[in-house]
DNA sequence: AAAAATATGTTGCATTTACAACAATATTAT
DNA sequence: ATAATATTGTTGTAAATGCAACATATTTTT
């Protein structure tokens, strides 16, 4: 009976409870700095910020949320004012393209200057370096899965 | 404007898709396989065959799950016979402890020859060196973030 | 030209999930 | 000894999430 071969001795449960715990510790460290945004709305408006005039389902592939989600939160985003949304073409077809505003762009840095020192010490004592191997190993593991999986997005 | 600084370029942002995909992979397998078993659940009962015995709070600090959740999926399996409950002490406390039964082990067996192959598929062109390093490394990192996580189960 | 298929976004619903409150019991503090 | 606190598990509820169906418009097929 091979360790591997268990589920806790796994990748699989590495990943999932390393992504699951830093979901808990972002969402609590949001709420603990009463940021009126949540991490995912931040993540989407970062996100926007570097893909200006993205329309909304290649957004949705960025962050891996179907539409549905990704257009609830852009709603939230439009109606706080961090982003504008307006009707554009895309391959002639109607598209819905967003982009940062003023307003949002310095909310945007004022999470960043907020959140940035708190991330920071999830690393411990991992190397920087160390952070960036598993960064790329990760990449390619997940374009591998990209390949496999029907995302339906 | 520096890349890594995004969420995009974020090793956090790797870990939340692999993870993501890895799921969304694993339950479509699941159903193509129609096995009549969850994910969730073949993961709580190979736990459960390797730590005979565990009551349902240390399982649902393994698995990290609340109580709530872990109660239920150990309901189900119960149900199909595939673990036992028993009511036993642990520091002088009634807890439910556990164990995987002859039905259940043999279901586990027969789940863990169908998926194997399809799992060992994800790796793709990635080393089993390199697995081992980026599972090392997300343990350590798993590790320092459980100090700084209010985890409450 | 008509019909079928595709792309995009929204709405409604059903499932999952997390969280809080409770019940029962045991330990610790006053 | 009584009260406060802690441990474990269950139940109920609210929020998040995903999925299917729909609406609209465009492209492709027949």
């Amino acid at each position: 009976m091979k360790k591997e071969l268990h589920y806790t001795d796994s990748i699989y449960y590495e990943l999932e409870q390393t992504a699951r715990l830093m979901k808990i510790l972002t969402l609590q460290l949001f709420d603990k700095l009463k940021l009126n945004i949540t991490p995912d709305e931040y993540f989407a408006l970062d996100t926007v910020s570097v893909n200006a005039g993205i329309c909304q389902r290649d957004l949705a592939k960025l962050l891996l949320k179907d539409r549905a989600n990704t257009g609830r939160i852009l709603e939230s985003l439009e109606q706080k004012g961090f982003i504008t949304r307006f009707i554009d073409t895309k391959n002639n077809r109607l598209v819905k393209k967003m982009g940062i505003t003023e307003k949002g762009y310095n909310e945007l840095e004022l999470i960043n200057t907020k959140v940035r020192s708190h991330i920071e010490n999830t690393r411990g004592k991992i190397t920087a370096k160390e952070v960036q191997k598993v960064q790329e190993v990760l990449k390619k593991f997940r374009k591998n899965l990209e390949q496999m999986v029907e995302t339906n997005i």
